[in-house]
DNA sequence: ATCGATTCATCGCCGTGATC
DNA sequence: GATCACGGCGATGAATCGAT
């Protein structure tokens, strides 16, 4: 296995998607998912994905060999409902959902199926290294200098790239980048892709894992993310990101990991966390927000049964109508607002510590 | 185990539209 | 109006499947 899982090969990206009028973006993705999946977050069939979607008249190899994670489940081939799947079928097409398929495109596990050579599981490494040795680190982030014929010139150099041509890959690679709009990674911000791309990271890289058997503690998510290319390929770095990380991976075992999407798994954990709690089965299936209190923009999108454990987690709840027109300058100024009550009615003085003032403003 | 059928990756050609 | 780059399309041959 070892020689042929390194190797960089086109695979079916040399094939064209059809992606239709550039403003639509990634919305063919898009359709493809919803329609594979027939609406519903739950593990589909390779064959029925197929069926599907080539029946609808979109093309099948781009989206189940580059975009979606695939295994096998009692010998039958199946592509995950992961995080991705979880955007695609509960938000409305929007460029924050192309800007997490780039990221899935870009980070490459895809995992397994029948047929597939060993290199096929990490499809595009060609455009993984292109992101994190190019674009991060030479150009920093710069993303202006991106064009086909630096990508064709970065891969045709590359020893590991294993076809006669580069220059369709290239092109159709700097198209995807384009209408996905990549050029918004270079923002140091946390944003609402981010935010996703971290919940699909961990998806993917603890399904990549069970591939070979080895099952992921909850207590290991953080270094599995810290190890894997996450951070080198999604956007530019910084502090505020870093930070981010370490509420977001914790909430995203809070919730279960991938058992976030099993209402029957939610609800067990939830009884079990907090045995005091009332259990609701909501007849809404909306996703409400989690929000962490110490930045408004660690917003992630949570299927509605995981409330009560983001709440546990230490993140503040907002429902869907909320979630739809949620205004972060608004939140923010409520919030500050809170605070400073807080700290009223806490009675500060102007002889506090630092650490006493920490201590005060913390708590919750 | 064999061999035709099917699926798939790869490549090159073509029409289109942009540019000078 | 010549040239070029583009993505769409489909030909080609290789890999794999599955019926026997």
């Amino acid at each position: 296995m070892a020689a042929g899982e390194q190797d960089w090969k086109p695979g079916s990206f040399t094939k064209n998607f059809s992606w239709g009028p550039p403003a639509n973006g990634l919305l063919e993705l898009y359709e493809s998912i919803r329609i594979g999946f027939d609406g519903r977050m739950e593990d589909v069939p390779r064959e029925v994905f197929r069926q599907r979607v080539s029946q609808s008249g979109h093309s099948e190899y781009i989206p189940i060999n580059f975009f979606l994670f695939n295994k096998s489940k009692n010998g039958i081939d199946h592509l995950v409902a992961d995080e991705l799947v979880f955007q695609a079928l509960t938000a409305p097409h929007t460029i924050n959902f192309d800007k997490l398929a780039l990221f899935a495109l870009n980070f490459s596990y895809v995992g397994r199926w029948t047929g597939a050579d060993a290199a096929q599981r990490r499809p595009a490494l060609w455009a993984n290294k292109y992101i994190s040795e190019r674009v991060a680190r030479e150009f920093g982030w710069s993303t202006k200098r991106i064009s086909a014929n630096d990508i064709e010139q970065f891969v045709e150099t590359n020893p590991r790239y294993k076809a006669k041509s580069a220059r369709k890959l290239s092109t159709n690679l700097n198209y995807i980048y384009e209408i996905g709009h990549l050029s918004d990674f270079s923002s140091r911000r946390v944003e609402l892709w981010w935010v996703d791309a971290l919940f699909l990271a961990l998806d993917r890289l603890i399904e990549d894992r069970e591939l070979d058997g080895e099952q992921i503690e909850p207590e290991r998510y953080g270094s599995l993310l810290t190890r894997s290319s996450f951070a080198q390929v999604a956007g530019a770095r910084s502090l505020e990101k870093d930070l981010a990380t370490k509420h977001l991976v914790m909430l995203y075992s809070a919730c279960g990991g991938r058992e976030r999407f099993s209402d029957e798994h939610v609800r067990e954990r939830t009884e079990l966390t907090i045995p005091d709690v009332q259990w609701f089965a909501a007849n809404d299936n909306r996703p409400q927000g989690a929000v962490h209190p110490s930045n408004p923009r660690i917003l992630k999108t949570i299927p509605r049964a995981c409330a009560m454990l983001a709440k546990y987690a230490g993140f503040d709840v907002i429902d869907a109508d909320e979630l739809e027109a949620f205004d972060l300058q608004g939140f923010i100024r409520v919030h500050t607002q809170r605070a400073l009550t807080r700290l009223k009615d806490a009675n500060v003085t102007p002889t506090m510590s630092v650490e006493e003032l920490m201590r005060l403003t913390r708590d919750k």
